[in-house]
DNA sequence: ACCAGTAGTTAGCGTCGCTGGGTAGCGAGG
DNA sequence: CCTCGCTACCCAGCGACGCTAACTACTGGT
C-alpha cells in the first residue's frame, strides 16, 4: 500500500538528489548514508542508485569512476550546467505547489469564488 | 516525460482533494473546476474521478447519489471519521517532507557531519 | 576459508496521474 | 427531429517513479 511518504517521494526525491549534488560532488553509497543521517531513513537502497543512472541519462549529471580502497570502484557525480538548470526548475516548481498547498490548509478556502 | 509537476502531485493530490472536502462536501465535476480555477490548472478530469474510487474504496469518505437539473446525477463525497484521520495523517507526512527539504535548500547542509 | 562492510546492478512489482475514449442526461439551434 | 454543447461520470491502457529482493564484486579482519 506504499506508505504516503513513499509516493510523496515521487518527483521530489530526484530534485532532493540533485540539491545534494549542487553541493558538492558524491556516488550512489555515500548519498543514501547521508540521506539516512538525515531523517530520510525510510529510502530504500537500491532507489538511490536507479535515480542516478536516469539522471546520469537525461545528462544533468557527469560521472567519473574512482577506485576506493575499501571495495569496488564509485561513481562519483557531478552536477553540470543542465542539472543546475533542472535543479532550478525543480525548486521553482516545489515553490508552485507548496505555496498553493500552503494556501488549501490555513486560508479559508471558500469555494464561493464569487463575492 | 511527465513534467516535474505531475510526479510532485503523485501522493499529494490525494490530500488536496480531502482536504477540499474537509471543507465541505463535493461531487467530481465541481472540484475539477474548483481545482482549475485554484491554479492546479494542469489537473487532468478524469484524475480526479479516478482517485475518487480509490478514496472512497478506502473508505475515506461517504457518498450519496442527487439528481442534477442540467445532466445525469451526481455522486457526493463527503469526508468521514476515517476521512478525516488520513487528512491528518496526510498533513503530518507533508510537514516531515517540507521541512526536510526546506532544511536542505537553504541551510548549509555541510555533509561534513563530523568536524 | 569465511564473513562483514563497501559499492553497484538488475528484474519485477504496485501506485499514481495522464491520455483518450465512451456513456448518459439535459437544453438550445438549425 | 437531429445535432450540438454542456454537465457528469466511467474505463482501459500507458509511462514514471520508488520499493523489494535478489545478485556481483572488491577489501580487510578472524
Amino acid at each position: 500500500m506504499g506508505n504516503q511518504l513513499t509516493e510523496m517521494l515521487k518527483g521530489t526525491l530526484e530534485g532532493i538528489v540533485l540539491a545534494i549534488l549542487a553541493r558538492r560532488s558524491a556516488y550512489g553509497y555515500e548519498i543514501t548514508a547521508w540521506l539516512r543521517d538525515r531523517g530520510f531513513s525510510d529510502i530504500a537502497e537500491g532507489t538511490i542508485y536507479a535515480l542516478l543512472v536516469r539522471v546520469e541519462q537525461r545528462g544533468f549529471v557527469d560521472v567519473e569512476k574512482v577506485p576506493s580502497e575499501k571495495g569496488p570502484p564509485r561513481k562519483v557525480y557531478s552536477l553540470n550546467a543542465k542539472g543546475r538548470d533542472q535543479l532550478a526548475e525543480f525548486w521553482r516548481t516545489w515553490s508552485v505547489l507548496t505555496d498553493r498547498i500552503e494556501q488549501l490548509r490555513h486560508n479559508g478556502n471558500q469555494h464561493e469564488k464569487g463575492a
